[in-house]
DNA sequence: GTGATCATGTAAACGGTTACATGATTTA
DNA sequence: TAAATCATGTAACCGTTTACATGATCAC
């Protein structure tokens, strides 16, 4: 079966919201999206060229006095009608590559101090962007009773806090079983030293 | 800067271990990393090619009688030199794309009962996979102690672990958020239909 | 005037997936 | 005898990243 192209789907989702340029997709991505996806222009302006040749966008051209030419794209009744038909099709099987637990499979080969260091840049960067997304504080009960349709972004945000929790977590437990290691050897060692000083 | 073509490591690393042919790799990679990558014989193949090439694998062909001819690729020591150094080598940026959280971020274009679908499916899937890796029981302690080198595909499995427990506790409680809302929803339309009766 | 931001794009290269092609051996 | 497993590979295609290219405006 052959894989379904998703950015295209992000980018009629992000116009489906309101009229956008490709910069403009560009920069909200980054903002609202980015740990979870990211897009380049070298996707982005292709990506919305097929998707008005497919008749799923409307591109009107801007041009103010002293401004760069903007084009903007808007979502046409069949986009939106594509895009519904997406969102109700089963999430396909994703696989995340995980460089560092390659790294660490193949640990044995390296000093526990170089494995532990590698865990503990992860741990930092984790910690780092699990901070950045706590910034965005929000009182969700509020949201339930109140505004319930912007509830969904709350919860990609959760998903975030979860993840990012669940790499430090593991991190520390990681960190504490090498380090374990680590006094072992070193234990191993002085006995060594003794038996050769005798 | 140029991305690191890590296809090319992780097969280093396998044939590190001891000598395999394209198909061992392949089996390999599914029984032991598949949760965190994975690689197709499209990618082993010429891979395997390249390393040649480059003298960091050296192919021996064996033909046995009655059997299919076989390539056995094995490490060489510049190969093995390569292999060291990129393991050094800080672990690059990796973005996982979860489009359960694109669909979900768009979630308000739909009716609240078919994002707790969605959420349960992947809940579902999360803990399927969980259980796959728990049956691979062990006691760490025990390798702390007696076999401190294979400590390091454990911490992989302990990763596992801590990710798919966070994608479902994440699940559960965006399920519980998401009633509420239609909840809510329920006790509003039971009103406008009591004010229509009036 | 310098650097950040707004704004658009292209071309090449790379990495990865899918489909196709083949055929022997082993196990049920 | 049928299905699963062992075994090797190629070619086309697709998606993504990177580098290149351009230029105006705005804030300091």
């Amino acid at each position: 079966m052959a894989k379904i192209n998703k950015t295209r789907y992000i980018i009629l989702g992000i116009v489906s919201m309101k009229p956008a340029s490709g910069y403009d997709i560009k920069k909200w991505v980054e903002e609202t999206f980015s740990f979870f996806w990211d897009i380049g222009y070298g996707q982005i302006y292709p990506t919305l060229e097929g998707l008005e040749k497919d008749g799923l966008v409307f591109k009107s051209t801007q041009i103010e006095d002293g401004r760069p030419i903007r084009h903007e794209y808007e979502i046409t009744p069949a986009g939106r009608e594509e895009l519904q038909k997406w969102m109700t099709l089963p999430v396909e099987e994703e696989k995340c590559r995980y460089e560092i637990l390659v790294k660490l499979f193949f640990g044995y080969m390296m000093p526990v101090e170089e494995n532990i260091r590698i865990i503990e840049e992860f741990r930092d960067k984790k910690l780092r962007e699990m901070e950045l997304l706590k910034k965005f504080d929000y009182d969700i009960q509020e949201f339930i009773n109140t505004k319930p349709q912007h509830v969904y972004p709350l919860l990609t945000l959760l998903m975030g806090i979860h993840s990012f929790k669940s790499c430090i977590d593991w991190a520390d437990e990681a960190i504490g079983i090498l380090k374990q290691v680590q006094k072992n050897n070193e234990q191993a060692n002085n006995t060594d030293n003794n038996k050769q000083e005798e």
